[in-house]
DNA sequence: CCTACCGATCGGTAGG
DNA sequence: CCTACCGATCGGTAGG
C-alpha cells in the first residue's frame, strides 16, 4: 500500500467522494497512458473506462495535461521523499545508500506504471511543471552525491567521478522500469537485494556482502 | 564516424543520390523528434527542414511509421553488431566485458538522439518492426549474458541473479541518454572508462583497476 | 515520356 | 455531469 491517496484532509463528505472520483479518474488515466502512450489516448477512452463521459473527466481535471502532471509529480515526490527521509537518519554512507536504493527500487517497482509514464512523456509536460520536476531531480541528485561523496572522503567508496557515480546509481534503479513485468520471477524484496547489491559494488562499497 | 551510412551498394549514381536524401530526411526527423517527439512532430516539419514539401518525404519513405522504423533499427542494429563482435572474439570475461561496455557506451553517445527516440517512443513502432526490435534486444540480452555466465563460472564475476546483472549492465549504459547533455564535462572516452569501471565492478570483477 | 517534385485538398479525429 | 458541437490540425494522397 506505498501508493497512498495523498488526500489533504477532506473538509467533508463530498469533498471525500469528489476526491475518489479524482483517485479513479487519474488511476484510469495511468493505466491507459502506460499501455497506449499519452497522446494516443483520448479524453473519451478515460471517460469511458470510468464509465463516464468527457465531461465528467474535465470536472475533476483542468485538462489532459493536468493528469499527466499528476502522475509525474507525485512519481518525483515518492523519489524525493525518499532521500530527504534517508539524509535526515544520519547513517553511515554504506548504510545510508543501502537504505536508499532499496527504497528506492521499491517505488520503482511499485509505481511501476507511473514511473514508465513519466520517463517516457517527460516532453509532453507543461513548462511550469517540467520544471517543477527538474528542480526535484536537482534536489534528488544533491542528496545522492552528498551519500556518495561522504563515502569517497570515509574511504569505504571507491569511484572516480562523483557525477557519473551519481547518474550510474540512479540511472541502475530508474531502469529497471524498462524491464519490470509482473507477474515477475523474482520477489520485490529480491529484487530490491539484487539491486542494493549491484548499487554497492557499483561504487566500490567495501562492504560488498 | 561509427554512424555508418549502411548504404547496400549503390547501384548507379541515380541511386547514390536517393540514398543521400534519404539520409538528409532522416536526419531532420531525428532532430525533430527528439527536441518534440515523434507524434507532435509533423511531416511538414521534416519536410520543411529539409527545404522540401511533404510529398518530398513521401516519395522517399511510405509514411511517418516509416522514419521511426528505420531509427529504431539502426539503433539495436548497432548495439547488435557489438556485442555479436565482442562475443566472436573469444575473449576472457572480464576483457569481453570491458570491450562491451566501452563500444556500447559509445554507441549510446554517438547515436544518443537515435537511442532516446528509441527509447520514448517504442510504443509508436509498428508491430511487425517492434518484434523484429525484441528479437533483436532478446539476442542482445543473450549475449550479455553468456558474458556474465562465464565470468561467473570462471570465479572473475561475483553476482547473484543472472537476469537482473544483466539488466543492470545494459541499463547502467542505455540510461546515460537520459542525462547525457553536449557539450559534455567529461570526453566521450571519459566517459567510456567511468562505465566500464562502474560496470565491472557492478558485477563484482576481481580485476576492478 | 519520365522523374522529381508542388499546390491543394481529402477523410478522419483531436482537445475543449 | 450529459448531449451536442466547435475550431484546429493531423497523416496521407489526389492531379498535374
Amino acid at each position: 500500500m506505498s501508493k497512498a491517496q495523498n488526500t489533504p484532509k477532506p473538509a467533508s463528505v463530498w469533498d471525500e467522494v469528489s476526491e475518489l472520483k479524482r483517485q479513479k479518474i487519474l488511476q484510469s488515466a495511468v493505466d491507459l497512458f502506460y499501455a497506449r502512450g499519452y497522446l494516443p489516448t483520448t479524453m473519451d477512452d478515460i471517460a469511458e473506462s470510468v464509465g463516464a463521459t468527457k465531461p465528467f473527466v474535465y470536472y475533476h481535471f483542468k485538462n489532459k495535461a493536468e493528469l499527466l502532471s499528476e502522475i509525474a509529480r507525485r512519481t518525483l515526490r515518492e523519489w524525493l521523499g525518499v532521500t530527504t527521509w534517508v539524509i535526515e537518519q544520519s547513517l553511515p554512507p554504506t548504510e545510508a545508500l543501502s537504505l536508499a536504493t532499496h527504497q528506492f527500487t521499491l517505488i520503482v517497482l511499485d509505481m511501476h506504471k507511473f514511473v514508465s509514464i513519466y520517463f517516457r512523456e517527460q516532453l509532453n509536460l507543461p513548462t511550469e511543471v517540467a520544471e517543477e520536476i527538474a528542480r526535484m531531480r536537482r534536489e534528488i541528485d544533491t542528496q545522492v552525491r552528498a551519500i556518495l561523496s561522504e563515502g569517497k572522503k570515509a574511504g569505504v567508496f571507491e569511484f572516480d567521478d562523483l557525477a557519473v557515480a551519481s547518474q550510474v546509481v540512479t540511472g541502475m534503479v530508474s531502469f529497471i522500469f524498462a524491464w519490470y513485468r509482473e507477474p515477475s520471477r523474482l520477489s520485490k524484496d529480491q529484487i530490491c537485494d539484487q539491486m542494493v547489491s549491484h548499487v554497492l559494488r557499483s561504487v566500490g562499497a567495501v562492504t560488498a556482502s
